[in-house]
RNA sequence: GGGGCUGUAGCUCAGUUGGGAGAGCGUUGCGUUCGCAAUGCAAAGGUCAGGGGUUCGAAUCCCCUCAGCUCCA
C-alpha cells in the first residue's frame, strides 16, 4: 500500500466517523508564538483542548506536518527518527472518549490496513483499569498481550504526575506492531529499544488537570488526542527495514546515492546512514522553506540553516563535491505532490533559496579551510603535535567551520585535535551567552485575554461595509484586570460583541475612532488589536463611564480608514506589478498598511534596479488609472484556490476565506479593507527600497494625497537647487558634476600653491653644524598639520642623512611641531620621539613618533618662540656621541 | 534574544603599545614585441561603514548606530 493511500484512508476513515477534516497547520505555528515549530497534530487545536473560545466542531482529524529536532543525532541511524515527519491524528474535544478511540483505532488497523490481530499488542497505564477492560473484553485482546506500564511510558506528558507540568494530562494507551522475528525474540521488551515490536499508535486520554504537588483533578471536559506516525506506519505496511525505505523516501535516497556515485545499501553501512540523513533533511528543508521560513541566524531560520548545512556536510562526506541540495527539492516535491501540491508548485523557488544558502556555506567552508591551513602550519612551526581545542573552537564559533571537518584536515596533516579543549571552550561560550540572556514578558498579558475568551468566542466585524454601528460591551480590561466599569480618564481596552473597528491583522493597522454611549460616554480609541478573532479596542475614557453590558456606538475615523484602504488595495497592485517585473519568485513576505504609508516585503535576492523600480511604479499607476473594480467574496478555501487566489505561504487559513479581486489584475486571500475601485487611490509613489534580511527586500510607498505631497516636496527641492545654480532642471545633473570637478581642481591647485609657499620658506632654512650633524630649526608661520610634515620631509631631503630638522607652526589656538632625523643617525645618535616630547612639553602639549620622524602639538602658541629658542639645547642634551 | 568576528581603492586584502593611507589584481594613458596576447613605465581611483568620545594627534583605543559573517538559545 502506497503512503498516499494510507494517508487518505486514515483521514477518510475518521471523517466518516464525524470528524472534521482539518488541513495540516503550517510548520510555523499559527496560534502559538512560543513554539519554534509545529511538533504534534494537536498544536493547532490547543484552544479547543482547553475549551477556550469558539468551537466549531468537537471531533477532528488531520495529517499534520511536523518538525522536531530533539533527537537529531539519531536521524538516519535508527529506523524511525526524523526531523520532518507527518503525524496522523484524531481528536475529541469533550466528545467521544476511550471506548470510541480504542475501537476505531483497532478497526482501522485490522480492517482498513488488514493487519492480522496476532501481529498487534497493546499497553495501558497501570492505573487505567477502564482501558484495560475495554481492550480485553470489548476488543478481545488476550490478557497476555496487554501490558500495564507506568508514568514514564504510558502517561502524557511523560512522568507528569510526579514532575509536572501542571495542566491537562492523562493516561495513554499504545498499540504495537510486530515487524517479524528477523528483528528479535517474540516477547516484547518494553524497557529496552525493541526493534521487533514498534509503537505505531498512541492514544492519549486527557482526563486530569494536574495541580501543584502532583494532585490530579478530573477535567470537566475529557479529550482524546491520538497520534500515528505516518512514516512508521507505512514502513510496517511496506515491510521495510527503516522509515527511509518507504515509497515516498526511496526516490530521494536513490537520487543522493546517484549523486554520490555509491549505490544505496550496496557499500558501507555508514554511507547508508548518511544518505538517509540527507534525505530526511532534504524533506525538512523543503517543507520549512515551503512554509515561509528562510535561512537566518536566529530562531526557526537558524534551525533551517543548521539542517541544511548538516546535510551539505554529509553530502561532502559521501563524496559529493558540488552543490546538490537544491537538486533534491524537486524530488521531494514529486513524492509529496499529492497531499502537498503547493510544494510542487513552488519547487523552483524553494530550490533557488536552498541553492543560495548552499553556495554561501561552501564559501564559508573555503574561507575556513585556508584559516585552518594557517593554524596547522603554525602548530607545526611551534613543533607541537596537537592543534589546540581553543583554536578549533574559534574557527567554529566565529567562522562557522565545522569541528568534524577541522578534525579531518588536521589528521590528514598528521596532527591531532584536542577535543576536550574544544568542548571546554564550547561550554564556556554557552555559559557566557546564557548570562546575557533574559526573558521578556508579553506585551499583552496572557491572563485577561484567556479570561475574555471564556466570555465570548469572536467579535463580529461589521466594518467591511459600515463605519458606524452599535455594539455591546462584553469586557473591559483596565491594566491587567477585568473590570465591570471604568470612568473618565481611565486607560481601557474594550471588547465588544460587534464592531466596525478593524483589528490589526494581515499587515493592516487597527482603526481609531470613538465609542459613544449613554450618559455622555465617549471613549477615544487610538488602536485596535485582533487576537484570536477578538477585537481589542485600546483607548481612554474621555467622559462618562463605560459599563459592562452597555450598548455603545462604534464610530471609526473614516478619513483615516479611507487612506488605509487606499494603501491596502495598492499593496495588491504592487504585488502583481512585482510579479510582472521581477517574476513570480517575488513572493510576499509581509506587509504593513497604515494611513500615511505602506510597506511591502518580498523575496528577492538583490536590490531592484532603477529601471525595475520605475517599471513597477508605472505599472501600479497604470492599474490605478485604468480604474478596475474591486470586489470581495467570501468562499470556501477550495474554491478560492480554484479561482487562483494568491495566498501567503506558511499562513494557515480558515475554511471560509475572503477573496479580494481587483478585476483583471489580481486575486488574493485577504481579510483587509479595500477600495471599491482603483481610481480613487489617486497615485502611487515608491519612496524607498531596501534590504530587511538576507533575500528579502522592502518597498516603502505612498498613495493619494501623501504621494502628491511627496512629489511636490521633491519638486520644491529641485526647483530651489535649479534657482540657486541658475540652470534649467534638466541641466542640474551636468552642472553639479561640473561644480564637483571644479572643486576638486581647486583643492588640488590650493595644495600646490601651499606647497610652493612652504618651499619658498624653506629656501631660507639655515643649518647649524653641531657635533657632526646639521640642525635646522625653523618657524613655519601658520603652517600646520600634514603641510608641516610635508615641509619637514622636504627639509630632511635637503639637509641629508646626517640632518635634523625641527619645524614648528602655530595658529591662534594650536602649535604644531615636526622633528625629522636623517637615517644615518636616527635611533643611533638621536631619537626624534624623545626630542619632540621635550619640545611639546614647553608649549603645553605632548607628542611622539618613530626614531626618524615625530609629530607633536601644543596649546600655548605664545610660547612657540621660546620653545624654538630652546630647541638647540634639547638636541644637544639628547644627542649621543 | 545573547556571545564572537568583520567593515580600508572597482575587486581580494596588508596596515605591527596611536605618529606621514598601502600591495596585488582590475581601469586609463604612453611605450616595446606582436596572430591571440605578453610585458615595461606612468596615472587616476579612498568621508579608512556612519556618529560621538579620549588625545597635541585616531584606520588604530573607548562608546553608540548600521551592514555582513558566525555560534548559542
Amino acid at each position: 500500500m502506497k503512503t498516499d493511500e494510507i494517508r487518505s484512508k486514515y483521514l477518510k476513515f475518521f471523517e466518516e466517523r464525524g470528524a472534521k477534516l482539518c488541513a495540516s497547520d503550517s510548520l510555523v505555528p499559527s496560534n502559538d508564538p512560543t513554539l519554534l515549530f509545529t511538533g504534534a497534530g494537536m498544536n493547532q487545536f490547543k484552544d479547543y483542548f482547553l475549551g477556550i473560545g469558539k468551537m466549531d466542531f468537537r471531533r477532528a482529524t488531520s495529517c499534520q506536518k511536523c518538525i522536531r529536532t530533539g533527537d537529531i543525532m539519531n536521524v538516519g541511524v535508527t529506523s524511525s527518527h526524523h526531523t520532518f515527519f507527518e503525524m496522523l491524528g484524531n481528536f475529541s474535544f469533550g466528545d467521544y472518549f476511550k471506548r470510541e478511540a480504542i475501537t476505531w483505532a483497532w478497526e482501522f488497523l485490522t480492517g482498513e490496513m488488514k493487519i492480522p490481530e496476532s501481529k498487534l499488542q497493546v499497553s495501558v497505564h497501570e492505573t487505567d483499569g477502564e482501558a484495560f477492560n475495554m481492550w480485553k473484553d470489548e476488543i478481545g485482546v488476550p490478557e497476555s498481550r496487554i501490558f500495564r506500564l507506568g508514568d514514564h511510558d504510558n502517561f502524557w506528558p511523560a512522568d507528569a504526575p510526579k514532575l509536572g507540568p501542571n495542566g491537562p494530562c492523562g493516561p495513554c494507551s499504545e498499540i504495537f506492531y510486530d515487524r517479524g522475528e528477523q528483528y528479535g525474540p517474540g516477547i516484547m521488551d518494553i524497557t529496552h529499544d525493541c526493534r521487533r515490536w514498534v509503537e505505531i499508535w498512541n492514544l492519549v486520554f486527557t482526563q486530569f488537570d494536574r495541580q501543584d504537588g502532583g494532585k490530579l483533578e478530573p477535567l470537566s471536559q475529557c479529550n482524546i488526542d491520538t497520534g500515528m506516525g505516518l512514516e512508521r506506519m507505512v514502513s510496517c505496511m511496506q515491510q521495510t527495514e527503516t522509515n527511509m525505505d518507504i515509497d515516498i523516501f526511496l526516490p530521494i535516497v536513490n537520487t543522493i546515492a546517484e549523486m554520490a556515485e555509491k549505490g544505496y545499501r550496496k557499500g558501507e553501512k555508514s554511507d547508508d546512514v548518511l544518505m538517509r540523513r540527507v534525505a530526511d533533511h532534504a524533506r525538512a528543508v523543503t517543507f520549512c522553506i515551503g512554509d515561509g521560513v528562510l535561512p537566518a541566524n536566529s530562531h526557526r531560520g537558524y534551525v533551517l540553516k543548521r539542517l541544511l548545512r548538516r546535510a551539505v556536510l554529509d553530502g561532502r562526506t559521501l563524496g559529493i563535491r558540488e552543490a546538490f541540495m537544491d537538486k533534491l527539492v524537486p524530488v521531494v516535491a514529486e513524492v509529496m505532490k499529492q497531499p502537498y501540491p503547493e510544494i510542487a508548485q513552488r519547487a523552483e523557488n524553494i530550490a533557488a533559496t536552498v541553492a543560495n544558502e548552499e553556495s554561501k556555506f561552501l564559501s564559508t567552508l573555503d574561507k575556513g579551510l585556508t584559516m585552518i591551513d594557517m593554524a596547522v602550519r603554525q602548530t607545526k612551526a611551534e613543533g607541537k603535535k596537537t592543534l589546540s581545542g581553543a583554536t578549533a573552537f574559534e574557527l567554529y564559533d566565529t567562522y562557522g567551520f565545522p569541528y568534524e571537518l577541522a578534525e579531518e584536515v588536521v589528521e590528514k596533516e598528521g596532527l591531532s585535535l584536542d577535543r576536550e579543549g574544544f568542548e571546554q571552550a564550547m561550554t564556556e561560550a554557552k555559559m557566557k551567552a546564557r548570562e546575557g540572556a533574559k526573558m521578556k514578558g508579553d506585551v499583552f498579558a496572557k491572563g485577561p485575554i484567556t479570561e475574555v475568551k471564556k466570555l465570548t468566542g469572536e467579535t463580529e466585524f461589521l466594518g467591511y461595509d459600515k463605519e458606524k454601528a452599535p455594539g455591546k460591551v462584553i469586557a473591559i480590561i483596565c491594566g491587567e484586570n477585568l473590570v465591570d466599569e471604568a470612568g473618565a480618564d481611565s486607560e481601557v481596552t474594550v471588547v465588544l460583541d460587534k464592531t466596525t473597528f478593524y483589528g490589526e491583522s494581515g499587515g493592516q493597522i487597527g482603526d481609531t475612532g470613538i465609542l459613544v454611549g449613554p450618559g455622555n460616554l465617549v471613549v477615544a480609541i487610538d488602536d485596535t488589536q485582533k487576537i484570536d478573532g477578538l477585537h481589542f479596542h485600546v483607548g481612554r475614557v474621555e467622559s462618562g463611564t463605560i459599563k459592562k453590558g452597555m450598548e455603545v456606538s462604534c464610530e471609526i475615523d473614516s478619513a483615516r480608514r479611507l487612506d488605509i484602504r487606499r494603501n491596502h488595495t495598492v499593496t495588491h497592485l504592487l504585488h502583481k506589478a512585482l510579479h510582472e517585473v521581477v517574476g513570480d519568485r517575488a513572493e510576499q513576505k509581509g506587509s504593513y498598511v497604515a494611513p500615511d504609508r505602506m510597506r511591502f516585503d518580498f523575496q528577492h535576492g538583490q536590490a531592484l534596479t532603477r529601471d525595475e523600480r520605475n517599471r513597477v511604479e508605472e505599472l501600479v499607476n497604470g492599474y490605478i488609472l485604468e480604474n478596475h473594480p474591486v470586489k470581495t467574496d467570501v468562499m470556501s478555501i477550495e474554491n478560492a484556490k480554484k479561482a487562483g487566489a494568491m495566498a501567503l505561504f506558511g499562513e494557515k487559513y480558515g475554511d471560509t476565506v475572503r477573496v479580494v479581486t481587483v478585476d483583471g489584475v489580481s486575486t488574493e486571500l485577504c481579510g483587509g479593507t479595500h477600495m471599491n475601485e482603483t481610481a480613487p487611490i489617486g497615485s502611487f509613489r515608491i519612496i524607498n527600497e531596501e534590504s530587511v534580511s538576507a533575500g528579502v527586500r522592502r518597498i516603502e510607498a505612498l498613495t493619494g494625497a501623501a504621494a502628491y505631497r511627496y512629489g511636490r516636496e521633491q519638486n520644491d527641492i529641485i526647483s530651489s537647487l535649479s534657482r540657486e545654480l541658475k540652470v534649467g532642471q534638466e541641466e542640474l545633473y551636468n552642472r553639479i558634476q561640473g561644480i564637483l570637478l571644479e572643486a576638486k581642481g581647486l583643492r588640488k591647485t590650493t595644495m600646490i600653491l601651499k606647497r610652493e609657499q612652504v618651499r619658498s620658506q624653506l629656501d631660507e632654512v639655515k643649518t647649524i653644524d653641531l657635533k657632526g650633524i646639521k640642525l635646522a630649526i625653523t618657524n613655519m608661520g601658520e603652517t600646520l598639520g600634514p603641510d608641516l610634515a610635508d615641509a619637514a620631509d622636504a627639509v630632511k631631503r635637503k639637509i641629508g642623512d646626517e640632518g635634523v630638522a625641527i619645524l614648528a607652526g602655530a595658529d591662534s589656538f594650536k602649535v604644531g611641531i615636526v622633528v625629522t632625523v636623517g637615517k644615518n643617525i636616527a635611533g643611533k645618535r638621536l631619537h626624534a620621539g624623545n626630542v619632540i616630547k621635550k619640545l611639546a612639553g614647553m608649549v603645553g602639549g605632548g607628542g611622539g613618533g618613530r626614531p626618524d620622524m615625530a609629530q607633536a602639538g601644543g596649546k600655548e602658541p605664545q610660547k612657540l618662540e621660546e620653545m624654538l629658542a630652546a630647541a638647540q639645547g634639547v638636541v644637544e642634551e639628547e644627542l649621543k656621541d
